[in-house]
RNA sequence: UCCGCAGUAGCUCAAUGGUAGAGCAUCCGGCUGUUAACCGGAGGGUUGGGGGUUCGAGCCCCUCCUGCGGAGCCA
């Protein structure tokens, strides 16, 4: 006998094992207990048969109850009715605790509730799929980089002053001064990448603004990569690439995941191959207006807009060279008309929104000091950004891509709320 | 901050202004292959708080609280 997790039984037929998990769901007729075990690996029904087992151990499967953690012993066996196609001949029982009135039943229950318990919402089916889907697109992120030689630098979460100067911050003591819970980690990647080339950071981003919408948190996490000498084309490319390579990777490696989710795979496999539409700011407005829409030029766009303006295919689509008044400070104008910066957002497709939003960055220290100044920022706060400018300024550009979003999109979520493990939103900071 | 919707059993929801109900969960019983198993029985309620109208309020009015969705802002 050994002890063994869920996922190797298939490999395991006709051995006697231990398995060590949670009771996820349990039926019973006269003779027969079905018990599905869980371990986090995979689920296993176990059948405990009365003539086979001792009294003993025939008690013990009869009063087991729902996310009792257990120990069954037995032997495995093929089995075309089990889910799985695997199940366990069990002999022996242990029952290690014996869960009490567990909360979360089989049945629907509702978001409030469910969030209320979200330590415990963790454990069923659904979550699980969603945190490996998770868990896939993060290392699939840090591979992506690693592999093409970017090297990860990690920016402050508390930052002495706004970032960009115009989200709401949280504002935190820090001995007697005040900090902020940082917005973006961008303005610390720059400096990086003038030691390294090609960085990017990866961490939890703080807003707030109080949201009430299924796209919004108030603690979610982003990826943003920042690359020396590459221009707004060249990052056009690598957006696409990034989210392409992404979303083959989830594909190729979470189909059972996406199954358990009942996403429908085929909207999501257009977006695995490059290229990604792409619209001028300018032509979206004339597209949003033949559509009814009443936006004029110099209008950002809201959800339902970009709802519109997304592809049919289930591609994401670029939205680029968006009107400078709309866009953040530190963005390079675009050469053809100065009044447009070089700033890009992607779009996911179904109605899932704005993934990325990036640009091309000011690279003239003059230029820089005079956006600043138009923003009504404080000058003597961006010193040490300037240097990045001042000390052999060079052309860089980056972008940043929200995870929970993405990961929404991918697993074809109703709510943002699902997609991290413990959101943080207005009215929620428990558990 | 603004607009809209909602709050009834542990959970999800019913109930013309006239005796507060169902399914699931829990407990008891039945069933040798169940797939959110099924069948029978039992217990379980200050209808979010406060005030008002009425012979009578879960239902109508006022107010507060909480949650949800959207706007603004953004990833």
């Amino acid at each position: 006998m050994r002890d063994a997790e869920i996922r190797e039984l298939p490999g395991l037929i006709g051995e006697r094992v231990r398995v060590s998990g949670w009771l996820y769901n349990a039926r019973s007729s006269g003779k027969l207990h079905f018990l599905v075990v869980r371990d986090g690996s995979g689920y296993l029904q176990s059948v405990v048969f009365k003539p086979a087992v001792d009294e003993r151990v025939w008690q013990e499967a009869g009063r087991v109850t729902q996310e009792s953690s257990l120990q069954v012993t037995g032997t495995v066996k093929e089995e075309t009715r089990a889910p799985g196609g695997v199940e366990l001949q069990v002999e022996e029982i242990v029952i290690v605790q014996l869960c009490p009135d567990y909360p979360i039943t089989p049945k629907e229950h509702g978001p409030d509730f469910l969030l209320n318990h979200r330590h415990l919402w963790l454990r069923s089916k659904r979550q699980h799929a969603i945190m490996r889907v998770r868990n896939e697109l993060t290392f699939g992120i840090r591979d992506f980089f690693y592999t093409r030689h970017y090297v990860n630098i990690d920016s402050p979460i508390l930052t002495p002053a706004a970032c960009e100067g115009t989200s709401t911050l949280f504002e935190t003591d820090y001995f007697g001064e005040k900090a902020y819970l940082s917005q973006s980690g961008q303005l610390y990647l720059e400096p990086a990448a003038a030691a390294h080339g090609k960085v990017y950071c990866f961490g939890p981003t703080f807003r707030a603004e109080k949201s009430k919408t299924r796209r919004h948190l108030t603690e979610f996490w982003m990826v943003e990569p920042e690359v020396a000498w590459m221009r707004f084309d060249g990052l056009l490319e690598l957006a696409e690439e990034f989210v392409s390579t992404l979303v083959a990777r989830i594909l190729d490696r979470c189909k059972q995941e996406l199954e358990w989710l009942e996403r429908d795979v085929a909207r999501l496999e257009p977006a695995a191959a490059r290229p990604y539409p792409r619209i001028d700011y300018g032509d979206a407005v004339e597209k949003l207006k033949a559509k009814g829409f009443p936006v004029t030029f110099g209008d950002d766009f809201g959800g339902d807009e970009e709802t519109a303006l997304a592809d049919e295919s289930g591609k994401p689509i670029l939205i680029t060279r968006y009107p400078a008044a709309i866009k953040a400070f530190y963005m390079e104008p675009d050469p053809l008309d100065p009044a447009r910066a070089l700033a890009v957002d992607m779009i996911a497709p179904d109605g899932y929104g704005e993934i990325i939003g990036g640009s091309e960055r000011i690279s003239s220290p003059e230029k820089l000091e005079q956006r600043i100044a138009e923003h009504n920022l404080p000058l003597a706060a961006f010193q040490w950004y300037l240097d990045v400018r001042r000390y052999g300024g060079f052309p860089h550009s980056g972008f940043g891509m929200g995870i929970e979003r993405v990961v929404t999109w991918l697993c074809g979520l109703q709510h943002l709320r699902e997609a991290i493990p413990y959101p943080r939103m207005i009215n929620r900071l428990y558990p």
